[in-house]
DNA sequence: GGATAATAATTCAATTTGATTTATTTATTG
DNA sequence: CAATAAATAAATCAAATTGAATTATTATCC
């Protein structure tokens, strides 16, 4: 192409793809309380002169939101802070008991579920073993679990549930073989709607979400996200998953699966390029223990109380180090994080020990024109997945979300 | 009318980590503004009707907000449609002439100033040739050049110039070795503020961006854009630089590094772990050329002009799919981007031959679990990061970007 | 110690902006 | 002439902003 040529037409794709639709007004008024809310969820408790201030909003417009959602119940206020000049502020924060929300994760050989607060706190948990996942046994879980939990609610709560988020691995059916079940049984998977098949027996909004995605929008709701805009995050279960903050919004992606991070290609111990998550799995270490003759059932009665097993521990949490350095370095290739966020189904000590390994193997590595994130644990711990499930909801109607100005384009 | 100026290429970011500030109606209505020249841009040409299909926005909304732009010249109307039932629909698109901007691109070898009108058509460009980049050089290329460029236009064209945006690898002092130049030379640049260099000697704004990020925004606005919201974009110059599109939007970063690309870790052909742009690179084909005992000289005549080299050619093709498509499962690994843009300044039937060559790369990886990326060719070509260094007012000003509906927060 | 000034938080009322709704006009085809 | 679609005018509505007032403090002067 010359110089001179005239526009760059790429191939003219017709009525496919366009922007977001246009903003008005409503949605204004939707997007600054979500802003609001958001900001009093990062702050724990601010005055309305400190949204004002740091909203940019004016104060008016402040106090007319802030009063509205104190009507709603959704703020409380506190005690007025008195010993500087002038009117005492009055703090306000959220209100623990304004919304719940079910959780659930589905894991290789677990499910949970979970009722959580507006604040991020299970009140209310349910725990299922299986040997492997099956969708009817699992609907039958999460129905008949709804249920029970809600029995122990008072009508007002029950009145306040936002929904059900679902966590889950997507495309089960792939895993088969790791997951160590029937390949029969798996494909049982594909075709089924796990969405539309709960949503037809309960009457609370559904959502699912790529259970990486949703651990790292825990992270972003109730852990760093308050220190970090944007993230990229690393959820080692079974399986490692992941997840991606971009201007404080998780990023799901047209397909949701942005943050996937399993494939990522690494450099082995050998050298060999490998896909991240055939190292940095706990599926890899079940198999490291039991090609040492250890047992490896400890490592699934409970994600916060593994034994340590010496020398496999350590030389599992080496290998998946060094391919997580990799994996950081490669993230932040693509996208300038400010930190990059581990967390993982199992104890705060292993995640310290990882951590720390991880940082070692870092620095190991060529560096040149590379913005080295903050590398930081996980603050919300194992139970992530499922706390991301049940956060899904409030993302929805009530966390920050630049999306909620735009108007729906079929 | 009120387009409000937003903060593209300056590297001032307040450190802030709260999210964006508040809406407003002013910000609604600038951000609608944006997005009808958005879909005019991309379409070409669409009537009021047609804008508020797309839109969403109410047929009168979109009325006010097309006759205001058509007033400020920045839309012109084309010939009434007739054939249709109903009155017959007037198609709008841009004025070329509507607005102007200068665009600068850096290299390692020449420097690039060019004339760029509303639609992406080059109107005037000036070259220069250096054995190296050095700030004083460069300020004086760019101010002179500015001033001559300004005397071919009328009094009118003049006051349409929208400002000056300069596309320049970051951090050139740390490529002394490969640029080939005295260290203490390219350390000129470390503490040299090019940007307040050249806004004190001209009167219009002055953005800078990194190459890389540049191309892909001139690729955005120009070129597959308009085809695809999301896209990771490789351009191989001297060195290999890129960008990121989230959202329809040029994503630049915290630090404005997204997308660098650069320092990717990819396997080379002997399985050790690499830079890609110790790979992808135009100097690896120089050095490659030197081995064998050629001239490379041809490879800076003209982008656009290189004579076949022969096996040295094909084998840096290769090695650079090889490694391009290691670098894109791992973006697409992060951000499930719909397509990855390779451009980089050779001739067409180069960027053919290493966009058939990746493809082929692709299909030989592990791709369990990967969404695969169309692979497309840029549309924009070698003049990308000049393109993209003016298109930077217009992102300033004219094109879509969310952030203008967010109050700037101090 | 009491009176007064300064300050900051909050809110009320009026204003402004801009999108939407409703109704009308215009230009075309069948 | 009926039907249809594009375009626009006028009225309406929602929500942010502006400016002024109110309130509850602390600071300071005498």
């Amino acid at each position: 192409m010359s110089l001179t040529d005239g526009p760059y037409g790429g191939p003219a794709q017709p009525d496919v793809i366009d922007p977001s639709g246009g903003a008005n007004q409503t949605r204004v008024r939707a997007y600054n309380e979500r802003l609001v809310m958001s900001l009093v969820r990062r702050h724990g408790s601010l005055s309305k002169a400190d949204i004002a201030r740091r909203s940019g909003l004016s104060a008016q417009t402040v106090s007319v939101i802030m009063r509205a959602l104190e009507a709603d119940g959704l703020l409380i206020r506190g005690a007025p802070v008195r010993g500087r000049v002038g009117q005492p502020s009055i703090p306000m924060r959220l209100n623990p008991d304004a919304v719940f929300s079910f959780g659930v994760k589905i894991g290789r050989r677990s499910a949970d579920l979970v009722l959580m607060d507006f604040v991020g706190t299970i009140r209310l948990h349910l725990h299922q073993i299986h040997t492997y996942p099956l969708p009817d046994d699992l609907v039958t879980f999460i129905v008949e679990g709804i249920g029970k939990l809600e029995q122990q609610l008072t009508p007002d709560q029950r009145g306040r549930i936002a929904g059900v988020g679902v966590a889950t691995p997507f495309e089960l059916w792939n895993w088969a073989e790791e997951v160590g079940a029937p390949r029969q049984e798996m494909d049982k998977w594909r075709d089924f709607d796990l969405q539309a098949a709960i949503a037809a027996r309960i009457p609370h909004p559904v959502f699912l979400q790529n259970d990486g995605t949703s651990a790292c929008g825990a992270e972003l709701a109730f852990g760093v996200g308050a220190s970090y805009p944007d993230f990229v995050y690393f959820y080692i279960g079974s399986f490692i998953g992941g997840g991606v903050v971009i201007n404080s919004a998780l990023f799901s992606g047209r397909t949701g699966t942005a943050g996937a991070v399993g494939p990522l290609p690494v450099a082995g111990k050998d050298g060999r390029s490998t896909q991240l998550l055939k190292i940095a799995s706990v599926f890899v270490l079940e198999k490291l223990l039991r090609e040492r003759g250890i047992d490896p059932e400890p490592l699934w009665y409970s994600a916060d109380d593994w034994i340590d097993f010496g020398e496999p521990l350590e030389t599992w949490i080496q290998d998946s180090a060094a391919a997580l350095a990799q994996a950081v370095v490669s993230a932040v290739s693509i996208i300038d994080f400010s930190a990059a966020v581990i967390d993982g189904g199992f104890p705060s000590w292993v995640r310290s020990r990882l951590l720390a390994a991880t940082r070692k193997a870092l620095k190991t590595l060529d560096l040149q024109g590379v913005t080295v994130p903050d590398l930081v644990e996980g603050a919300v711990g194992s139970h992530a997945r499922a706390i991301g499930g049940a956060s899904l909801p409030l993302f929805s109607r009530y966390l920050l979300d630049t999306n909620v100005l735009f108007k729906e384009l079929s």
